[in-house]
RNA sequence: GCUCUGUUAGCUCAGUUGGAUAGAGCAACCGCCUUCUAAGCGGUAGGUCACUGGUUCGAAUCCAGUACGGAGCGCCA
């Protein structure tokens, strides 16, 4: 149930049957304040001013034709010309009793599902995964849970690198060892000493560097030794990325690896195609696309280079060979990119540059969901103490220890494997909601002691806050789902949780609008806050019968709001802690 | 140099697309455990929304400029 969208849609008509254009928006809001009710309309401003309309007279022509009586039991018109809308008690009690009665809590699928493919993770095979592909993978899978929550067809595409000039070094590196009958698969286990290791090699060694260069030849025009080798060593990087995704609870598997390599035999394709339509222009001995969107004030063009020089092609052709994969083959609506927000102008370009060449339909929507950069607290890339990057599964093994000695010190008597788990879900989830609650297109700042904090919009605030709603429905004995009865809203806290507990898919509806999670989280925080004073102020298991009953369908509405909402930002949650 | 992007409380962050008196958490201060998990709750204090001008009924939000920061910019991905 959506009541924003209700009121909209109510107050929009009684604006248009009041003589405004239909395309005057209600703008419905939740209020700002208490004493402006539970929603305000904005639109009336607008409206009147384009009618030359005083706004209080059209406010007031407005509420003759509006008829709220059944959600509302007051609406007034404030200020310049606000609508405040009070919701009934009653009604929002009878809209809880229904939420409850339903797994997906009374929110419907989408009338016409999109396809939305998703672009995110994308690690590059030739290292280890690090902080900086947490961003895209976990933004990225919350997101994707709730497109598929909605009943939209998503297709996750986890664009891995494992293509291009550093891999002939690697191979050459493994090809040495061979050679020296060291067991492969050992080395290995540690990508990043081993690129370390090869990239010695390359920089200290000539013989080394030349062998490298012939084996990214040789895997390009599809030696079947080399790419025997090259097999060898994407398997194995995979695995670790798939060991990371399983830690992370990132709904990830290998059916959505759509490599770069897997575009190699259609990137002359995409070239001759802009050939053909005569978008291509040759400079300085690379073939490049020149559009005027992409000019300074002089006038001066930066180009995207889709060829260079003796052939070889480029980043930018890769992408443009999944655009058109992604449009022609996976029928792609909407096609969603978590990158780093320094790609911004490389998306820029080659979404413009597939409109132009016709690699996707007009109503097709390409779309950058760009972010920022993790930051140390010295306010620069974060970094591991010895200052190197930092391994995102050594940074999970962390947060999982420092969760370890907060959780034990907070139960001494709770056995050793329960500990652990509580740990591991408190350790990790504080890792990605820390991630997820904030803005994606700004940078934050990475800090164990924030985001492990059981104060603030956390892990584990809303973790505690579940598991003290969980706590209290165990505690009564009642057979949740026979659970019926009139919700009563009489406190102020009731009212308050009521209210909130309405608003879940309004909040839903934002995540996938703009692709950012931290709408859900901010809602789940206020949701939990709100339960808290509720929990505080209303004593639910000693409450007289009908009480109870009333308060313990608000506690289970609550618990039931949480878990789904945490699900949906890929984090688990515990009956007890 | 050009092009993006950012600047909100001492610190970390929000701010629903232009709405009413700008919000949280931390840190500081004052309270609340013989009743459902105090890993909690209530309260006090803290702001020239970088600066200047503009647009209009109304600006943290839009426009222009200035200062400071970050990123990107022809053959890496």
């Amino acid at each position: 149930m959506n009541i924003q969208t209700l009121l909209n849609q109510r107050i929009q008509a009684a604006m248009t049957a009041a003589g405004a254009a239909e395309t005057a928006p209600a703008l419905v809001r939740q209020s700002a304040k208490v004493q402006f009710g539970d929603y305000q309309a904005n639109g009336i401003m607008g409206a009147a001013k384009a009618l030359k309309m005083n706004p209080r007279e059209f406010a007031q022509a407005t509420l003759e034709k509006l008829d709220l009586s059944d959600v509302a039991d007051k609406v007034e018109i404030a200020g310049p010309g606000f609508i405040n809308i009070f919701l009934k008690d009653l009604w929002l009690g009878k809209e809880l009793a229904q939420l409850r009665t339903s797994d997906r809590l009374d929110i419907g699928e989408v009338s016409k599902p999109e396809t939305v493919v998703v672009d995110y993770s994308a690690p590059n095979l030739a290292k280890e995964m690090h902080v900086g592909h947490l961003r895209s993978t976990v933004i990225g899978d919350a997101v994707v849970r709730t497109l598929e929550f909605l009943g939209h067809n998503v297709v996750r595409q986890n664009h891995v690198g494992d293509w291009g000039t550093q891999f002939g070094m690697l191979l050459a590196y493994m090809e040495r060892l061979r050679e020296e009958s060291t067991e492969i698969s050992m080395v290995l286990s540690d990508l990043e000493t081993f690129y370390r290791a090869a990239k010695t090699c390359f920089d200290d060694d000539e013989a080394f560097a030349t062998r490298a260069r012939e084996l990214v030849v040789a895997l390009q025009s599809g030696d079947a030794e080399c790419l025997k080798l090259w097999d060898e060593f994407i398997e194995i990087s995979l695995r670790h990325c798939e060991e990371t995704y399983a830690m992370l609870g990132v709904s990830l598997e290998r059916q959505h690896v759509m490599p770069e390599s897997a575009y190699n035999d259609d990137l002359q394709n995409v070239v001759n195609e802009l050939t053909e339509q005569g978008l291509l222009k040759e400079s300085n001995g690379a073939q490049c696309v020149f559009m005027e969107e992409f000019a300074n004030k002089e006038g001066e063009i930066t180009p995207i280079i889709v060829q260079k020089t003796g052939g070889g092609f480029l980043y930018a052709t890769t992408d443009l060979a999944a655009v058109r994969f992604r449009q022609h083959t996976l029928n792609a609506d909407r096609v969603l990119y978590f990158v780093d927000a320094r790609q911004s102008l490389h998306f820029q370009q080659i979404f413009t540059l597939s409109r132009k060449a016709g690699f996707v339909k007009p109503e097709t929507q390409l779309e950058h969901m760009p972010f920022g950069t993790v930051m140390g607290s010295d306010g620069k890339p974060f970094k591991t103490r010895s200052g190197g990057v930092a391994k995102l599964s050594a940074l999970l093994e962390e947060a999982q220890e420092r969760a370890y000695k907060l959780v034990a010190s907070k139960n001494e008597d709770m056995d050793e494997e329960e500990l652990r788990n509580i740990a591991r879900v408190v350790g990790i989830s504080s890792v990605k909601y820390a991630d997820l609650s904030k803005n994606r297109t700004s940078d934050y700042v990475f800090n164990w002691d924030t985001m492990l904090s059981f104060e603030g919009n956390t892990a584990p605030y809303l973790l505690y806050a579940y598991s003290r709603v969980a706590s209290i429905v165990k505690r009564s004995e009642i057979d949740v789902a026979s659970l019926t009865g009139d919700i009563n809203i009489i406190e102020a806290q009731e009212r308050a949780l009521a209210v909130k507990l309405c608003q879940f898919e309004e909040a839903i509806q934002q995540v996938v609008n703009d692709g950012m999670p931290h709408f859900l989280c901010a809602y789940l925080y206020d949701l939990a806050g709100t339960f808290m004073t509720f929990y505080e102020a209303c004593p639910i298991l000693n409450a007289e019968d009908e009480t109870k009953n009333s308060r313990l369908q608000l506690a289970l509405n609550t618990a039931s709001t949480l878990k789904l909402g945490l699900s949906l930002l890929g984090i688990e949650t515990l009956e007890r802690m």
